[in-house]
DNA sequence: TTGCAGGCACGAAACGTTTCGAATAGAACA
DNA sequence: TGTTCTATTCGAAACGTTTCGTGCCTGCAA
């Protein structure tokens, strides 16, 4: 392919001079750009990003690591990311951990071969471990999106948990139902822990308890939340309510209503958190609190690129979103 | 950041010998190879693509260009083709055109750029000045993945699509209907085309015609196919059943008849193209040709990693898949 | 006419690797 | 002991850029 040198032979100028008008880095004369220009065009000369980026120290590559692309909630992020990060001239690395700490790891690794110059961070454990290792791995500004991990103190980007939590909570309990059971993701992530500590205080404050064996892990997955609603509304003393903390986990629980047969929110009310894009076409259709996670993810690259040209250590500041409560047909007064 | 000279002076070995035992590329001593990886774990070494990259001139980058990374179905292929590369040593660049082609041109670009390896295609659109563009624009191995270009001979991985719009059809024409409107995608891209004049050609197997005017054109979009099926169904003529050429389509033709109040398939029939997730949860559960994308964006990865180290060139060979035919709840036989 | 500043263009070094021919050391053989 | 071979190891060039110190011209002021 061709170099900036055959363009500079070509142009009948020097390699540097070819540079200048390219990177617009130095004045250079009307008559000698438009020759470059010419040459460029008449040669097809494209840069080598990896040269450049070898001689200039910056990549201009942000990496961004979700869990699941499948995930819509992630394809979105991912989308919102590529665009605006283009804007600014950068280019993304959009990786999947499959919610396992390894796999991020190995991803890391790979980012930091890539020298990426910042990195969008949808974590996949929170715990202070886990936190040291990516210390230890990561040395670029970095960004958390949706969740954040102990002893890595880098800006965050979140929903207010305990906000969407309380708006479910009161909701459900607002139509008269007692007994609840919640839907849990991964244990050690800190958006469900939140998320389910909310959960237990917007229950303390109406002076009611969320026991624990209500409390249904499922790790963020739909099946497992399908398996763990089905073992829990097949039960004689089933909940009159579920409150799923992802979308995901929401439709599981919707599978395991149908699959037993039973009427939402006839027998049981449902409510989840993250929107669905076409609720109208699920049957029913879900009332969810939902995030704003376009401006969300438009925000953590933002803090990101700020980051990166303003070389200023990050100081583990949070941003929080607000929730939305958004009301359709899955819910109804206890006892109807 | 540490770099190979560090390791090597730690080492107290030549650079070129620390190459030779991070790549295994030439008969090292056990000893001096344990000092090397001391060295590398010591310093935290991390090699640096860029500067690999440029020196041997394989960046071990593949792109993968889709439409919109957002629509499930490409998601798939996005999570398969980092998945299958990951494992064989590249790393993917993914790229949303948004179904634009001066979009896809500029992603080109940047893909020409970072010099990668090989290309997974989604092409916007198959014109044969389109293919003339591409082929200016590529100049490393391609494949396309569920269309292909004209002009552009590189090898193309997709559904048997005649077979695909047969199934259908003939399905529908089986329960007795008579006044079928299809939903078709974008003119001029090759898996639209294909799928619609499939549908002629099994109409007229039929002794009937696929009259141009139940053609619904609709690009590919859900809101598209949501106006236009919204038209025609309020019509007083509304056709008994549809068939939509997309999975996006599918799902706003479904939301045309709910906010019509028309019961499916009481009212009218509906069958799509692409499989949905958790088709239980829809109202009705919609039945689909469903095409095997996972086996099709694997055999699309191989096919590309393939040329990649072959380096022979593409002979435009197509590989087709075939579609299944999944039956749910949404069509019925006419007049019921 | 001379001196000087400013605007442009140039050349060479450097970024971190890989690659390949050459050098070295020890072993084996005569 | 000298020679040849083998097994390692080394050194330097090259990949395509950017960057920065130099130097040449031109024009303007004295």
């Amino acid at each position: 392919m061709a170099t900036i040198k055959d363009v500079a032979r070509r142009a009948g100028v020097a390699i540097s001079t070819v540079s200048a008008v390219i990177n617009r880095s130095a004045p250079v004369s009307d008559d000698v750009i438009l020759r470059v220009q010419d040459a460029i065009r008449e040669i097809g000369y494209v840069q080598h990003s990896a040269a450049k980026a070898l001689r200039s120290g910056n990549s201009r590559l942000i990496g961004v690591i979700v869990p699941d692309i499948t995930n819509p909630h992630f394809s979105t992020v991912a989308r919102v990311a590529e665009k605006v990060c283009m804007e600014a001239g950068y280019m993304t690395f959009v990786y999947n951990t499959g919610e396992d700490a390894d796999q991020e790891m190995r991803i890391l690794q790979m980012m930091r071969m890539q020298r990426v110059a910042g990195l969008i961070l949808i974590s996949t454990r929170s715990d202070a471990a886990h936190g040291a290792r990516l210390m230890s791995e990561i040395n670029v500004p970095t960004v958390f999106l949706g969740s954040y991990v102990e002893e890595a103190p880098f800006d965050m980007i979140t929903l207010d948990e305990d906000r969407a939590s309380h708006l479910a909570v009161d909701y459900l309990l607002g139509l008269g139902h007692r007994d609840v059971a919640v839907i849990s993701g991964r244990a050690g992530v800190s958006t469900n822990e939140e998320r389910l500590n909310a959960c237990r205080r917007a229950f303390a404050e109406h002076g009611l308890e969320l026991r624990d064996d209500r409390i249904i892990p499922a790790n963020f997955s739909q099946q497992q939340a399908y398996d763990g609603a089905l073992a829990l509304l097949a039960a004689k003393d089933r909940p009159t309510a579920i409150f799923a903390l992802s979308n995901m986990m929401t439709i599981g629980v919707m599978r395991a209503l149908l699959s037993l047969k039973l009427s939402c929110p006839g027998d049981v009310s449902l409510i989840g958190i993250d929107d669905f894009e076409w609720p109208e076409i699920m049957n029913p259709p879900i009332s969810v609190v939902a995030q704003p996670i376009v401006a969300m993810t438009e925000c953590a690259i933002r803090t990101l690129l700020d980051q990166i040209t303003s070389k200023k250590d990050p100081v583990g500041h949070r941003t929080m979103f607000p929730p939305e409560l958004i009301i359709r047909a899955s819910c109804a007064p206890v006892g109807r």
